[in-house]
DNA sequence: AGTGCCGGGCT
DNA sequence: AGCCCGGCACT
């Protein structure tokens, strides 16, 4: 069954084979494609009816997200053809959201080397990839203290921060992080669904629901690693959660 | 023990 | 429908 998941994983879907764009310095610049990548395998079951999506040209398995989805990366993942216009005041960070990582870096080139080098093994001379690369890196509003909240816990000139932590900006009421997840291809990963991958896993676990165990006996859904509203903002500013943490239902902020 | 949330009750 | 919670699965 891993064997099955990994190889789905690797033969991941739908790449166009786009020649990779060149990379300015500059985020808001050069406004390339958001990709949304519908892994082999996602959004199964629950969570579907929320948004609705026809699930009959799904064939997949589940995908395990990690960084909490903040309201407003909502319509960003949806697409947003021309994300809003950055204000020019604001600095664009982004951070790498490889677990146990948190690097932060001002240039998105620069973040995809980092990523390159350090975690993926990759040499310097990336352009002979086999176009199958994914960048998880954030891009961090920066530029109210939001910024200075969030790097005042890393160590800003370590080049490989040895204990960084997981993700600052959560510690924020409502995230301002928007999640990446950038297919060197650029290619368009077919569906608009809100799946966020995350970085391979250090330890390699299993995708549990992705084959079609048709499910005749109520299978409760294993759970996600997400950090849930209760988690994220704790008992005590439960007024903070969304309804359905309230209610005690499946959390609609931050899905699976 | 803490967390996520299904199932079901009440309004 | 909105709201709440018992209780169970899972970590």
């Amino acid at each position: 069954m891993a064997a099955a998941a990994l190889t789905s994983l690797s033969t991941s879907p739908l790449l166009l084979g786009a020649p990779a764009a060149a990379f300015s310095t500059e985020a808001g610049a050069e406004p390339w494609k958001e990709v949304l990548v519908r892994p082999p395998g996602s959004c199964s079951s629950s969570s579907s009816g929320d948004w609705g999506w026809d699930l009959a040209s799904d064939q997949s398995s589940p995908s395990t997200p990690s960084p909490p989805l903040p309201l407003e990366a909502a319509h960003f993942l949806f697409g947003e053809p021309a994300p809003r216009k950055r204000k020019s005041s604001a600095q664009v960070l982004f951070q790498c959201l490889w677990k146990r990582c948190g690097k932060v870096l001002s240039t998105a080139s620069g973040m995809q080397r980092h990523i390159r080098l350090v975690h993926l093994g990759r040499q310097a001379e990336a352009e002979q990839s086999d176009g199958e690369e994914d960048f998880y890196y954030t891009e961090l509003d920066a530029g109210v203290d939001t910024l200075t909240r969030g790097l005042a816990s890393l160590s800003p000139a370590s080049p490989i921060a040895s204990a960084p932590p997981a993700f600052p900006s959560l510690e924020l009421p409502e995230p301002l992080a928007r999640p990446h997840v950038w297919h060197r291809d650029h290619a368009y990963q077919g569906c608009l669904a809100p799946v966020r991958l995350e970085p391979p896993p250090t330890t390699v676990r299993a995708c549990v629901p992705a084959l079609p165990t048709k499910l005749g006996a109520n299978p409760r859904k294993p759970r996600g690693d997400a950090k849930k509203c209760r988690k994220v903002y704790g008992m005590d500013h439960r007024d903070l959660w969304c309804t359905a943490c309230r209610w005690k239902k499946a959390c609609q902020r931050f899905l699976d």
